[in-house]
DNA sequence: GGCCCGGTGATTGTATGCGATCTTGAGGCT
DNA sequence: AGCCTCAAGATCGCATACAATCACCGGGCC
């Protein structure tokens, strides 16, 4: 129990991803501090750290609530992640090391499993998914992230990279988008392997909008170019 | 005076622009206290933003610091800005509206005649230059990134726009570097005309590179390629 | 003489109390 | 009936007090 403004922190943020609060649900400083077991102080920071990663939104004197995001928005998220997400992959691909590659490759195989063995047992494979999917898959991104070194790139990626989180869109995903992602996992790595930026990027810019695709269904409007 | 909180948060922010701090000075927040003549409590609030924001460091129990960069650091913090800010310009240029292409034109112009003065008397022209030309110029680039409408964007931006300004480099632009950067922003304006949002991208991202190398002199390292 | 260790001062982290501001509801006026 | 006004309750913002932690320094031990 380090610091109690962390834990207040944490505790918010994941009462917020697993969908406990609602988009645009008031939170009340005093009532989170019920749930947290500390005083108003520690949650105000953390209120205001999520602020400032998107998550909720703080009008003076109003408190906070859950960010509620709309269909335009969520396509302008995707595109910058894209961008985020694609330029990264491309510093990465020049400083990654062998042992994260390794790890990559490990991450990769597990998410394989996990949608082999949910495609098996259709029906409740959805939420198993989700379970041994989603983690594997945001540990993957997050090596790539710390691979590029660049602490400033890792704070705008935090940006964007959650919000698309609070919608848990995973189980929308068709089967061919599944796979899909798994290829662009192994094309990645073979990218990085080559230590070429360039095919790490775009490999990146596929993966992110494809899964923007697959979320914000009717079409994702204006995309990122080359 | 609205919030204590934001005039702690200005306050602070523009000592540390002005150089008022030097780089990897440790800022007591009683100190603050003082200065800004608020309590801790806004202090600290402030303090926590200046930290997301990149400007300074806070280690647990050790307070807060001005942040320092290094040379590699500034190239990389460039390239970001270069395509945070392309990003931005090509949004704007379908977005932006004529009153505020209206407005981009004053300004042009009146940094124009902000350059024509400085070479005119030459000498004590650079620090007029830095009075008359730098809040031009912020406020060119604040509307664009205004009128892409994307507060995350937005988010984003305030981590990389900041940073060079800690070192007030404009001092060291030469006179060809100077009127390039002007007929950038004539070129950003003509291609919001045309509502070209590849040719604004493309500027914008020219105009910051170039910024980039008149800033970190042996050459920027890795650029974004197109 | 150098290194480890404990005490002390300073500084940050947390809790709580008070004042300011906003929201909400009822009542009166148009 | 609808709108405005205003008062009560609730909640946030800020200040201050207390507790936890860390850095520094002097002394003892090896």
């Amino acid at each position: 129990m380090s610091t109690a403004s962390a834990r207040a922190y944490d505790l918010i943020r994941s009462l917020i991803l697993e969908g406990r609060f609602a988009p645009g649900e008031r939170l009340k400083e005093e009532e989170l501090t019920d749930l947290c077991g500390v005083s108003r102080t520690p949650v105000r920071e953390g209120l205001r750290r999520l602020a400032i990663e998107g998550l909720v939104v703080v009008t003076p004197h109003q408190g906070a609530q859950v960010a509620a995001i709309g269909e335009g928005e969520l396509a302008e998220i995707y595109a910058l992640r894209a961008m985020i997400e694609g330029h990264a992959a491309g510093r990465a691909a020049v400083l990654i090391g062998d042992d994260d590659i390794t790890k990559l490759k490990a991450l990769a195989s597990e998410m394989e499993v996990a949608v082999a063995a949910a495609s098996s047992d259709l029906g409740g494979g959805a939420a198993e998914l989700n379970a041994r999917f989603t983690p594997a898959n945001s540990e993957f991104h997050r090596i790539i992230l710390d691979a590029a070194m660049s602490p400033r790139l890792a704070a705008m990626a935090a940006l964007v990279v959650e919000i698309p989180l609070i919608l848990r869109t995973l189980a929308r995903y068709s089967d061919a988008e599944l796979m899909r992602s798994l290829q662009h996992h192994r094309e990645l790595i073979a990218a990085f392997e080559a230590r070429d930026e360039y095919w790490a990027r775009s490999v990146m810019r596929s993966h992110v909008l494809a899964a923007s695709h697959a979320v914000v269904r009717p079409g994702v409007g204006r995309v990122q170019p080359d």
